[in-house]
DNA sequence: TTTT
DNA sequence: TTTT
């Protein structure tokens, strides 16, 4: 059966995204999200977890990542869960599960929030996103609040994914893309 | 605040899709799924409900919409809620709620399955995907099953949205992408 | 088929919520959510837009809402997208559509934020939820932060639904329930 | 920050669930969902790839598993991610990853399915849910086919949770409990 | 009928 | 305007 995977998180980044490329020069960034969650008890007192969920992000939105995603900063974090293994030197096999996120938000404000950090805009929130044809400014004054993957992504779920059909490369190409028309908010349904 | 909208609905087709293209030539399908809910009442009695549930897939997902999902099959939508307005010849504000999809995936089998149809797929769901780099071949001979949006898109809750950053005869040139290194799966995080 | 119907969203409390009650005195909360989202255009030129999206929140949840959300605040709402119809005067057939929600969270800061609100928690977030032992205390100093409906619920998808199997005056006495225990953690899977 | 995390995710069971039962008998069932994924590569080669998942339900939804999920079936599951550790009898901290999950729901049919098996109902998909009032009948002889927690819980990101309010024997002594009013639909919002 |  |  054709799957579906989809995970939606919303926590604080347990620690700066850490950015590595692979051979050929594609980006992975990969951090953790604290997400907290609290209950009663059976004897009403209130109780606290955290649980730390790793993230990865690929290609161009690793570098938006490492360059606006801090430590503390919040975060709503949307992908598909992978577990991948590895064989540890013991011999044995090892599973890793992680999220690999093909669209992420800032959200509210740092509590130590120094300034002109992307987080802590004037409303509680904010986002950026990199689209497809180009969009992301690498060296805009604006800080990017919200990311989205372009490239035909993740299919989390749906589709297959790791194997982007478009490079890094094309996308900070500025290539010209097409947006939808103006008049397609009149038609007649 | 930046917003956050994301639906997943789980369904049957309710009607063949229509679709319909814009001044500019871009495609929009609609169809409406029907997702059906029971519950057991105060009285333990089973009961049922359907509910109909309007869906519009806008660029080169439209045309694998009208192929390929026809009235009965069922599908996963993944998408954001739309609310769009107009004026009703009296004069009324009328308001019109639509999922707006970037990703859609068949699933199950039709009861009646003639035999060909995407549906019915041997193992009981399937998919079809459309990426970026213009993967979909209309005159394929197998049937796709599922599809997600290849543009920038939807940004769902994260992103921006309707004007998708990359045209469909740029989908459908078949413009080369370049995938995921084999070798992402051993790096070392 | 057996459908699943989710939708999550997070905006800005569009309006103080209003209260209902049923001739059997149930409660309906109901308000709706902006849900900001912005893109770039073909020009390259930054764009948004808002969509209201109307939700209702039944039984204790209601009254959660009715005192903790206000106009402004930035909420995280989770629930099934419901469509119902009712015949104008004009005999003609209308469509409603609402998120019937199941879950709720408050989240971020108001930028006019006078202090004692729930919201401006001094980390940016925070949380408040009933659950179905009747751990909502109405007349407690601390404001919940989030909420989750107590009743079997929603079957968002899954199941039925408006018939909760619980009561609210059931969620109000504080009936006891019997949390996991402590040394589930050591479960040896 | 309060935190959210809620994973959907949709494929087949991979194993039949095992039970086990804590020191004061709560029942946790646990399985793994094997997700299937395809892309096409950068060649134009279609590719697949499974990722197994696993899963945990509490409670009776425990023992709803146990009875009728069975290896190769489909299944949607929902629920939230959690990350737990423990120490390996060689001193370093392990991690374990899986969906603790608050709903679940049968979906299509098993390719070889025998016949009289929950799976492959007549419509290639079917639901069992258990809510709160005890609606849930074990020696019934129609099988379930989805399933939702009945206790307030899993604030999947909301809210708290391990600690669900209500306990098993709760569930099965159909306790009392009073669903909405039939006139609920004629609310005039 | 709308929010930041 | 509706599906299984």
């Amino acid at each position: 059966m054709r799957g579906y995977n989809r995970a939606i998180i919303m926590g604080n980044v347990a620690r700066d995204p850490e950015i590595r490329y692979t051979a050929t020069q594609r980006a992975v960034a990969s951090f953790s999200v604290a997400v907290n969650r609290s209950w009663k008890d059976q004897n009403g007192e209130m109780r606290e977890e955290v649980c730390f969920i790793p993230v990865v992000v690929w290609g161009k939105g690793a570098e938006v990542c490492e360059r606006y995603l801090k430590k503390g900063g919040g975060v709503l974090v949307e992908g598909r869960i992978n577990v991948r293994s590895y064989e540890a030197k013991t011999g044995e096999k090892r599973y890793v599960t992680e999220i690999v996120a093909d669209n992420f938000q800032f959200v509210g404000g740092r509590r130590d929030d120094g300034g002109a950090a992307p987080y802590g805009a004037q409303d509680g929130g904010g986002s950026f996103q990199s689209q497809g044809g180009g969009s992301y400014q690498s060296g805009r004054g604006s800080a990017p609040k919200s990311y989205r993957d372009s490239q035909p992504p993740q299919n989390d779920g749906f589709g297959p994914n790791d194997s982007f059909p478009m490079d890094i490369s094309e996308l900070d190409s500025g290539a010209a893309s097409v947006a939808p028309p103006e008049d397609e908010a009149d038609i007649p349904f």
